[in-house]
DNA sequence: TTAGGTGTATTAATTCGACTCGTACACTTT
DNA sequence: AAAGTGTACGAGTCGAATTAATACACCTAA
């Protein structure tokens, strides 16, 4: 089989842990289109070896993926891409889902929620300095 | 000066940290009304007595309020709820702006983000599971 | 002023979960 | 069998979160 292009990479000074760097590498892979449900993700060994980290470390990655649905696991295959896995927003719903848990524990309205979440939307400043808390 | 019925009160077997209990149920009882903009919210040294936890657990939690800003801190006098404290909204910009965050950098419209929310407030079980799940 | 009230800065102890890795294993394909 | 797939199990490390003890600065009321 021919050689792929390398799939994932590692940024060591970023604070993110590195199976969150690869589940986040392979959604964007799938969300622009590069790889395609039905397609084959590189086997955890191959990634390890490329990225010089533990094969668990891969697996958890992978893992991850497969609990959101993203991938499904072929016992002797791999992991290949599944057809749910190409909507992008399957990736937000754990957040959608705590934040309207807490929404309407507060007796907020479907509305005034809406509401916020485009207020939010307006003001995007905020995302670089998330990400770089983000290393809880 | 009459006193007030128990305001707090702690459940030790949720696993919820002390401070963020004494957070929630101050916003919730403002949120029912129960506490209005302009009231006072009992001492630190008094809920930490009556809680049986160190003063400095309680400060956590008032600083936390304040910072959202629901409560003003009067110096000599105390936390006093402020009137913007009111808006419950303000309980969930945090978890809102992470998750638009995410959603931007998963190229998401804003429309497809504002109907997966919509979804989510349809399925209200995942609450109760949840809830339930916490509480043991 | 002073006695008694307010919240808190500082520091430390401890807990606890997240993250990573080594190893050995079960399984499928070829 | 040989070589490939992912992973269960266990241990180690690390850092953030939580709580507490103490002492302090400040305001109010007499």
């Amino acid at each position: 089989m021919g050689r792929t292009p390398q799939m994932f990479s590692l940024n060591p000074s970023s604070g993110v842990p590195i199976y969150r760097q690869i589940v986040q590498q392979a959604r964007f892979a799938i969300a622009s289109g590069r790889v395609e449900p039905g397609d084959r993700l590189p086997s955890v060994r191959t990634i390890a070896t490329q990225l010089g980290v533990n094969p668990m470390t891969v697996s958890k990655a992978y893992s991850t993926l497969e609990q959101a649905g993203v991938v499904v696991r072929h016992p002797g295959i791999g992991m290949v891409v599944s057809e749910a896995g190409a909507d992008p927003a399957g990736a937000i719903d754990a957040d959608a889902q705590a934040l309207v848990a807490t929404a309407k524990q507060l007796g907020l309205s479907r509305k005034e929620l809406v509401k916020r979440i485009n207020k939010q939307w307006e003001e995007e400043w905020t995302d670089q300095a998330i990400h770089l808390r983000r290393s809880r």
